[in-house]
This record gives C-alpha cells, sequence and structure tokens, in this order.
DNA sequence: AAGCATTTTGCAACCGGTTGCAAAAATGAT
DNA sequence: ATCATTTTTGCAACCGGTTGCAAAATGCTT
C-alpha cells in the first residue's frame, strides 16, 4: 500500500541507506544526492515508516497519556496542554482511559507492548503504586497531580495538598467563620485525604471554632449537591473547604434551592480554579492549582528522562494561592 | 532492554516461530509447547512488541482520533466515550489536538507515520475537506459530529443539524414568541451554518414573527456571555435559540447580570444537552445530541471498516430531541 | 506394524527501516 | 599530478516480530 524506502531508493538509482540518511537529520548526505531523493520522495509521495524505524532507534515518541478524570471539566484543560505540550516537542500521546474496570496491570502490559518511550499518569485520585509500576517495568514515568513526597519514589509534579488544605482552613479562619466543615471528595482519593490532614491540622490549632467533615463520593456535581443537600438537611456549617470545583458547585447548587445565600448564609472556598469558576455566575472563591505550570512541568520532566532515563526521582510542587471570588464574606 | 522473542525461544529451546505462534490466536500450537512457552516468557517477563509484528501485519491497532474541540465541556465526554470504545475492543487512540495553528496537512502525514488503522476525525468545526485527505491518503476515516450531506464523500455519524435549527425554531413558535432570534456560534463553523439555515427556512414560513440573527466568536462561556450582553444593551429578543449549550449559559450569565429573569424577560433554548446542563442551577432547556449513540456507532463505523477498507461512504445520522427544563416559557 | 492423513514444528525470507564499517569519491596540500 | 585527509556512499547485518512451505511428529486405520 504505502510507498517503501526501497522504492524510493530504486526511483532515484540510490541505495536505500542513501535514503535513510536524507530523512534522519543529522546523517552525512551530499546536496546532490539530497536533491535526487527527495525529489523521488516527493514524485512516489514517501513518507518514513516511524514504527519501523522505532524497532532500530529504540525510540517510538509515543507517549503514554494515562488518566481516569474523564468526569472532571478541569481535565478537558488537563489534556488540551498535554496534547499540545507533547506534540510540539515531536511527542505522541497514547491515551488511556483507565476506568473502575480496567485492569491496571493490563494498562501497564497494553504500554509496554506498544513500546511507549514514557508514560505520563494525569490523576489525583490514583494511588503513587500505579505510577510505580511503570517504573518497575522500566519505563520513564511522571505522575501529574499526584501525591507530594518528601521521598518519592517516581517523579511527581503537582501541588502541595497538605498545604492547600492548611491555606483553606487559614483562609475560613480569617473569615472569621466560627463553625466550619471539609467537605471532602471520595475519601480514597490520595488528594482527599491530604487536603483533609491539611485542614484538620490547622483547625488543631484553634479549638475554639466547630469543625466538622464530611465526604462526597466522588468528585462531580452530584455527588457535591447531594452531600451540600443533607447536610442542610442536618445543621450546615457556616463554611464549607469543598474537595474541588465542581464539587463546590454542586454544593453551591443545592445552597441555592433550599432558599440559602452564599456567602451570607453558607460560605464556599473550592480547589481548582477551573474555567468555570470564573465565570459570573459561579464566581467562586477557591485555591488557584497551577495547571499550566504543572502541565508544563511534566512535559519537561518526561523529556529530560527520555535522555537520561535513571534520573534521580523528584518531586516538582507548585505553590497555590486562594483567588478571592463572591463564595466568601470578606473579612471582618 | 525489554525481553524479546528470541530470548523466549532460547530459554524454552524451541524456534522462535514456536514463540510467535504461542502469541498469536489462531496459530496451530500443540498444548504442551504452547505451556513450555508461556511457562519461559512467564519468567522472563516477556510481552510481544505490538509495533514489531505490526511491521508484518500491516496492523497497528491505533486510531488518530483528531479533534479541535479541546474547550468544550461536552468533548470531555466524547473522549471519555471514545477512548473507552476504541479500548473494549482492542484499539488505542492516538490523540491529535488540532489547533489553530497546526498544519492540517502536517497531522495528516504524522498519523500517516504511524501507521494507524484508521482515523476518527470528531469536530463539529472542521470543514469536510480535512477528513477527505485521510481517505484521500487511503486511511479509513470517521467524521464524527461533522456536516450532514446526503452525498458524503467520507463516512460522517452525527446529526442533521438543519433539521435541529427548523426544531429549535418550531419550538420557540409554539411558545408563542413573536420576537425571536438565532445566536450561532462561529460564522465558519458548518454545524452553525446548518443550525442557522435550518432556523431561518422554518421562520420564512412565519413572516409574522419577527427574527434576527448573530453570531458569536466561539463556541465558548465568554463568547456567550459577550454577545448577549451586547444584544441586550440593543433590544434583545423575547427568546434566543443559541448556537449550543456553553453559549447558551454564557447568554445566561449575561441575562442575569443585566438583572433580566429566564424565561420571562428571555427565553433560551441550547444544543446539546451536556452533563451541565441538567446542573439545577443551569436548568437549560435545549436540544439533546445523542452523542453515546454517536460514538457507538462511530466506533462501530471504524471497526467495519478496517475490514472492509472500500466500504461505500455513508451517512448515519442520529435524530435529536428538545429535551424541556426551565429556561423557555410554557407553551400558552 | 505398516501406511496414510493430519497436526505440529522449524527454516528462512520478509516487513520497513537503521547503522557500523570499509570502499569510493571528493577535497586540499604540496 | 600525487598523496593524505575528509566526506560520501553502499554493503550487509540487524531491530522484533510473522508466515509460507516442507519436514517431522503424531494419530488413526487396518
Amino acid at each position: 500500500m504505502a510507498v517503501t524506502l526501497k522504492e524510493v531508493a530504486e526511483r532515484a538509482g540510490v541505495s536505500r541507506s542513501a535514503v535513510s540518511r536524507t530523512f534522519t537529520d543529522g546523517a552525512s548526505v551530499s546536496d546532490k544526492m539530497r536533491r535526487k531523493v527527495e525529489k523521488a520522495a516527493r514524485e512516489l509521495g514517501y513518507s518514513p515508516n516511524a514504527l519501523a524505524s522505532s524497532l532500530t532507534t529504540g525510540r517510538t515518541k509515543l507517549i503514554g497519556l494515562v488518566s481516569n478524570n474523564f468526569h472532571n471539566p478541569i481535565f478537558l484543560e488537563v489534556f488540551d496542554l498535554f496534547t499540545r505540550g507533547l506534540q510540539d516537542r515531536g511527542l505522541r500521546p497514547l491515551l488511556v482511559n483507565l476506568t473502575d474496570e480496567t485492569d491496571p496491570e493490563a494498562s501497564v502490559r497494553m504500554l509496554r507492548q506498544y513500546s511507549v518511550d514514557g508514560v505520563v499518569v494525569a490523576s489525583s485520585t490514583l494511588p503513587p503504586g500505579f505510577a510505580k509500576a511503570f517504573r518497575d517495568a522500566g519505563v520513564p514515568v511522571v505522575h501529574s497531580f499526584g501525591r507530594y513526597s518528601s521521598a518519592p519514589q517516581v517523579h511527581v509534579v503537582g501541588i502541595d495538598n497538605v498545604e492547600c488544605g492548611r491555606m483553606a482552613a487559614q483562609t475560613l479562619i480569617a473569615r472569621g467563620y466560627t463553625h466550619m466543615a471539609f467537605m471532602g471528595g471520595p475519601e480514597d482519593a490520595t488528594s482527599t485525604q491530604d487536603r483533609f490532614t491539611g485542614f484538620m491540622s490547622e483547625m488543631t490549632k484553634h479549638p475554639d471554632i466547630q469543625t466538622t467533615y464530611s465526604f462526597a463520593e466522588a468528585y462531580s456535581f452530584d455527588a457535591g449537591r447531594k452531600e451540600m443537600l443533607r447536610l442542610i438537611d442536618a445543621s450546615p456549617a457556616q463554611a464549607y473547604f469543598c474537595g474541588d470545583d465542581v464539587l463546590s458547585i454542586g454544593a453551591l447548587s443545592a445552597i441555592e434551592d433550599s432558599n440559602l445565600r452564599v456567602p451570607e448564609d453558607i460560605g464556599i472556598i473550592g480547589l481548582n480554579d477551573m474555567e468555570m469558576a470564573r465565570w459570573e455566575n459561579i464566581d467562586l472563591t477557591t485555591i488557584h492549582q497551577p495547571i499550566r505550570q504543572i502541565v508544563t512541568s511534566s512535559i519537561e520532566l518526561m523529556v529530560a528522562m527520555l535522555n537520561e532515563p535513571d534520573r534521580y526521582p523528584e518531586a516538582r510542587i507548585f505553590p497555590c494561592s486562594v483567588v478571592e471570588r463572591g463564595t466568601l464574606r470578606p473579612a471582618p
């Protein structure tokens, strides 16, 4: 079907090596030869087979992009940034959607079968062990949005979720709330656990402030709404640190429907600062997660690892900051 | 680095063909042989190189998934469905993000270099010519969410946007509005053009109803909000058919901020029925686009084409339907 | 136990490229 | 024009698999 190197060589009346060399940069070819080959290639509509060459070069320029977050709008931004960033460096994202049913082992195997040069795990909910499976298989891996650790086993790029929890608590404290709560995402997500830890660690410094907590079933609108409806039905706190922005928006919807006002009756602070958070009809106060930087840095790290596979694992942590909008009452 | 077929063969004390055969189903291998090989493979941690085998079989099981919609939340649902659907059939999505800057030619070339078995173009804004470029390059292609044509040049799966425009117009007419408008997405998107055509064709049957139209710059919240603010500043219509749901939500935000009520002062009907449309704080009346069916059907069509490359191009069009929620006043 | 049909196995060529090495060609110095 | 040096080119082996074909092994019949 497709035109091969051999055909071009025959047409140009040169050896196959010569053709190969004109298409690999850095190889030694005379101008005359190059012109001859390029002419023949053009006439035949030849373009080299990247997969065949990967056999000898050992490089496919394929990068596995693994995620299980196909329901959180922020990940559309993440995929956008990743695909563009990788493309710009001549790398190709092979997308893997890790659902609850898919066997993690199977995806490791599959990505190895396709000889990906590296793997980016983009998820804030997967345990560190998942990314480690790739490392153990000898595949360079970066865990983006992964759990921060002072002794990382694999490269991690993300934020310090414990610190974010602390920051949220401090923000609420500064607003003078006397009863506040943590409404987390799924309890088994590492990001939920860490944010919870940080939040609580700060609150223990303020025993006078009443603190409660609960967890939603998922990082989703429905889960946030459902949980907030339940909380309102009991006796709600004055302000909530919600697991993330989608959850916050679900909570806001519940509050609105219960004829309570934001921020007067209940205050909300989210986390992520996704595009939607600044939509005027949402106007969510939230903690900004610098996803652009995280993605860029992840890609840089990946590129660095391709050249230096045994690079010592490092954690790259980016600072977050509170974005003041309309869902928290002003400081007294 | 990785374990190869040859090593397994040596360890098991058999020929390379034998190893190859145990890993290709349908090949003739005795049980004894299979056990021997599998044992050796297990001990060595061998898994076959999919790319190397593609060289001889001519199949990579790689499917290019090309899109330029990385800002519309509905496409996260689309990517979710596509990746899962493809995975379930043993196919791997190679994601291509087509930005304004990327040369379409280049992506065609790139996907050919990676010998993808087929390409899915998932976009409602790309011209049919783009998908055709793949067909001309001899690559099976399906254009999902593409423009409906009675004489399609490539396989198209989607909706009849003209019909949707008509349906929107009819819905507004039935509500007894006397001044209504079309607020489209970007004017050069085929979906915008078709919805406009349909909308207008219906309105010409009702010369008594005042009809106006305008276009937003993109299918985005900001564009919708901006355009609606502009319209409100002039003299707004009683009801709008907005290009899609995100645009509608932007419009809703503008209306709210202008202290006008929905649906009393201004009615809105969107298109897509994305997840967010049913969020209680949005509650958008919209035209449901059956994306699940479109994606499923696209994948089925792709699989069919892999077995029968010269399949005659067909258009698969799925019916849409109005989903009544809270942004249009009830019929009189 | 021999004869035949059937299944299993290995050989070797091939898929579409790359690359080390040595021969050939071009360049430069004298 | 000669020779040493550098650059360019082709040969041939290899990357990790698959597959048609013929030989070897097995199963079945009588």
